[in-house]
RNA sequence: GGGUAGGUGGUCGAGUGGUUAAAGGCAAUGGACUGUAAAUCCAUCGCGCGAAAGCGCUACGGGGGUUCGAAUCCCUCCCUGCCCA
């Protein structure tokens, strides 16, 4: 899976932005592994496919021989990256980035080849940053510099508040570059204002400037927002196979060539001629999903699980028959069908039950079910709400 | 510090005393169609009790007040934008 890639060329491909090739070329010639950094926020408990990309891209550095550093960004966390967003971001508590952070790890490690490197948290050297220092940083960029970044400005022009903390987060991450003397940065594009902020710093420090790498972002299952956890349209790492094959079934068309380019790593050529078989009609976009599902649950789940996710959604979903396998529940008393849609938390509450119910999504042994008072009498049948929710339920009552 | 405009449901945004659980858009959910795509159509979209009609509770930044009745009026506190200093 992982191989010394060829070439520069090889070893670029799928970056966006490169600043600067001769940098890189120039740095390159020294003959010695690069520093490459890349930093993780841990603002969220779960990686997605998003951040397996840049992930992938690190990975081909590692194999490549230079020395490579995860920055978990414990400390930056705190402050809330506003990158990308129209709103100040929350901070976190100490307890949930604590939490956040031991998931990462083992999250990164099905992409990057742990062993070969290393793990750095930035509370390391921002924490010994004393109020001096960082003003001293802070003398270095004005305010027009900041108002410059896109999402800045037009929270500004909008009258939305920005707080002075956020302004600090590009430099926090700068400082980052400049602590570790990083050859390399790699990041999303939306982090191209930051990374090339640690270009910038380590002038600054006098040292020479980390050329700035970024990826494409990658569009959520909803194929408009940027895949991410609080949009609601990622599709996790340590997601269940069945839930990755599905959400990728989920995906518009109009996103196939961008994904099997993206997240399959397939060259924007070969990408482009998909997209075209499919406007042609010689290829079938259903087959293509099933194909790029199929590549991603392999990838994170192994190729048994990959087939059995596939021969999941093909039954319950496009022929409607339940699964071979399901949740089982024994319910000991009488229960009415409402509360027992509650119960196994396929609704939020027993009005929102009665509303399924009414529309027909809840099925008894496949036949849509109409009063939601019924007692739940069958010894065994399978409760169904949608295609996506199964159950079996066993009635184990003595009367 | 002075002036001024604001804070409404997941989100945007109407609403300036009763018919307002709160228009409309978006998002979401279920159904039809289908390729769990798009588009389209229908329905739903605070919680509880009730077989049902219905009843009750909670909600328009926080608290207090006026009123038979408040998202709407008054007081106070908090928060935000803009202009001036």
């Amino acid at each position: 899976m992982t191989r010394v890639p060829a070439d520069l060329q090889e070893l670029l491909a799928g970056f966006d932005h490169i600043e600067t090739l001769p940098d890189l070329t120039e740095r390159l010639r020294l003959g010695r592994p690069l520093r490459m950094k890349l930093g993780l926020d841990p603002t969220s408990p779960d990686l997605h496919l998003g951040h397996a990309i840049v992930l992938e891209h690190l990975q081909r550095f590692v194999a490549a021989g230079h020395d490579v550093t995860l920055v978990i960004g414990d400390f930056t966390a705190r402050i809330g990256d506003p990158s990308g967003r129209n709103q100040a971001r929350p901070a976190l508590s100490d307890e949930a980035i604590e939490h956040n952070m031991q998931t990462y790890a083992e999250q990164a490690g099905k992409v990057l080849d742990l062993e070969r490197v290393t793990l750095r948290y930035n509370s390391e050297w921002l924490g010994a940053l004393k109020l001096d220092g960082l003003i001293g940083l802070l003398s270095h960029v004005t305010v027009a510099q900041m108002l410059k970044r896109e999402d800045f400005a037009q929270r500004y022009a909008s009258n939305t508040p920005i707080s002075l903390h956020e302004f600090l987060y590009p430099i926090a991450q700068a400082y980052d570059s400049v602590a570790l003397q990083s050859d390399i940065e790699l990041g999303g594009n939306d982090q191209l204002f930051n990374v090339l902020m640690g270009r910038f710093f380590q002038g600054v420090f006098h040292q020479p400037p980390q050329i700035c790498l970024t990826v494409p972002l990658l569009e959520g299952i909803d194929g408009t927002k940027k895949m991410s956890k609080s949009a609601g349209n990622a599709i996790g790492l340590n997601e269940a196979p069945n839930d990755q094959f599905g959400k990728t079934m989920r995906i518009p068309d109009e996103l196939i060539a961008r994904w099997h380019n993206l997240v399959l790593g397939f060259s924007q050529a070969e990408s482009a001629v998909l997209a075209a078989e499919i406007e042609a009609g010689t290829a079938h976009p259903m087959d293509e999903k099933k194909r790029i599902a199929e590549a991603i649950v392999t990838r994170y789940h192994g190729a048994t699980a990959a087939v059995r996710a596939r021969e999941y959604f093909e039954r319950t979903i496009q022929r409607g028959e339940a699964p071979s396998e399901m949740p089982e529940l024994h319910l000991q008393e009488p229960i009415k069908l409402d509360a027992l849609l509650v119960r196994t938390q396929f609704a939020e509450s027993k009005r929102a039950a009665q509303r399924l119910i009414a529309g027909g999504g809840v099925r008894i042994d496949g036949v849509a079910v109409s009063d939601p008072n019924a007692l739940w009498k069958d010894a065994s049948a399978i409760l169904s709400v949608g295609n996506r929710h199964y159950l079996r339920v066993h009635a184990d009552i003595r009367s």
